[in-house]
DNA sequence: AATAAATTTGTAATAATTACAAATGTGAAC
DNA sequence: GTTCACATTTGTAATTATTACAAATTTATT
């Protein structure tokens, strides 16, 4: 199977022009389960795409987000991550290692007084403790 | 009601020395539930504490952090804010106002296989839309 | 009152992200 | 196939939140 192009595929469905850097930063993040960072995406593609600048990733993965074809997760207090599988799953944060893992979600009511009149277009689980390598 | 007493008496519970700028930290965070940002905290400190230095806002909420004495939200992609309410609750940020709101947590069953072996000690559950106000 | 320890403060450094303008690439019209 | 308009990429410079650190101040102890 020819990854990149799936996001091609990925892109075209999110409404987005396909370009060279597009492609690979989409692909790179459908192949890659580790939600990586802007740094981490541009060190791993520089060597293919020597042209390839910091910045285009920046845009790139903003655009990407935009568009709901990634998802954007703060649950690292230094940097931004970033995550191509868009489908509904928690996250945990290994305090010790910094790793981050998926974790199915289960479901959530929310059905209270508060809420009403609330509009809610997104949901994020952030779990954070020690993986099973750290808890020594 | 002098809620500096209850900030003091927070801090002690907690295993933190109280000082006069850790008090006023505390019970802004107390007292306050716009979940702040440091910014914000030292702004409105300043004029009552005028010797008071950015730095000791940033020392102390994350000795409070440590402690366990306040949570860190990390739901605002620019800054970090804090919660002063360390009973189990939501957040949600209006994409518009970008205030944020406590909402009631019901619930979340998390008894998966993938789950095994990973000792949560956190969960912060993040929601984002638009809010009353802000839905025009 | 003197000394040691803890806390606060201000400044300077760090690091992630953004602004922006120049350079490059792409596509349509002729 | 060349020209022109527009979109995208790139590199540098600016911005901004946060941290490092050492001096100054406060607090506790003898």
């Amino acid at each position: 199977m020819n990854s990149i192009l799936n996001s091609k595929k990925r892109l075209e469905k999110h409404g987005i022009k396909p370009s060279l850097q597009r492609m690979a930063v989409m692909d790179y993040l459908m192949t890659h389960r580790t939600h990586p960072t802007v740094e981490m995406i541009f060190n791993d593609l520089s060597p293919d795409i020597p042209t390839l600048s910091k910045t285009t990733v920046y845009n790139t993965v903003k655009l990407l987000a935009e568009h709901e074809a990634i998802l954007t997760l703060n649950i690292d207090e230094k940097n931004v991550r970033y995550d191509g599988d868009i489908s509904p799953h928690a996250h945990f944060r290994c305090k010790l290692c910094g790793n981050i893992h998926d974790f199915p979600i289960e479901r959530m009511e929310i059905k209270h007084p508060e809420c009403e009149g609330f509009t809610i277009s997104e949901t994020q689980v952030y779990y954070s403790g020690f993986c099973r390598n750290c808890k020594n």
